[in-house]
DNA sequence: TCCATTGGTAAGCTTATACTTACGTAAGTG
DNA sequence: CACTTACGTAAGTATAAGCTTACCAATGGA
């Protein structure tokens, strides 16, 4: 059920940014802003999105605050996607099946 | 590149409960509005950015339009979200093994 | 202690978006 | 040919969401 905040999470282009440049490994606030087309705050703001997401998690050091990604949203996300297209991946297979089977009659039963 | 329509699409929670309605097979306009607290208009409009970013498919029979679950929009954000996921492990796997390499001085080289 | 760096938060603005009602259209039905 | 059903779209509105500037707290030198 937490698939819902890390999908809303993740919808935001500037967000996704932030995400995906986590993925060279942690890096502090400043840092992300400088690259992006926002303010600073605005990266903040984001930072706190994806970490209510559980996305992202923060480390403190120093002055600085160090954001690294966090895998729970992430698998959050995985398990609702893979669910998902199981299912549909099942759905193709039974069609295509009931298709081959009678080929002619497709409306049989309508 | 297309991941970022899909998700955007998913982010709404009126959307999901639509995407995952179809889960149980295709369903017309006014079925889908029923069960749903908003307008069959709204079921419409959201119909449209779910096609766009192709989540459904729709297909016409009589004065009814049958949506069903699309692969394709499904199956680029799981492409995304796997390659993520994998960046991930091995970053985690890559970090669990420097630790244990060098228990006592983790900041050694900074 | 004073100042610089870093970054979170508040307040306000502006745009995006999700909703509504009203309307037009296409396909079946008497 | 009316009439009904099923939908899409247009127009308008209200709330959400992302951005900015201004401000404050915490840390680390000089």
């Amino acid at each position: 059920m937490t698939y819902g905040i890390v999908l809303q999470a993740l919808a935001d282009p500037t967000r996704r940014a932030i995400f995906e440049r986590l993925r060279g490994g942690e890096a502090a606030v400043c840092d992300l802003a400088q690259g992006l087309p926002v303010s600073r705050p605005a990266v903040s703001q984001h930072l706190k999105v994806l970490k209510d997401a559980q996305l992202v998690s923060e480390r403190r050091e120093g002055v600085r605050r160090l954001y690294r990604l966090e895998r729970r949203g992430l698998m959050a996300l995985r398990r609702y996607v893979e669910g998902f297209w199981e299912d549909v991946l099942e759905a193709f297979r039974a069609e295509v099946e009931a298709r081959n089977r009678q080929p002619n009659e497709e409306k049989a039963d309508e």
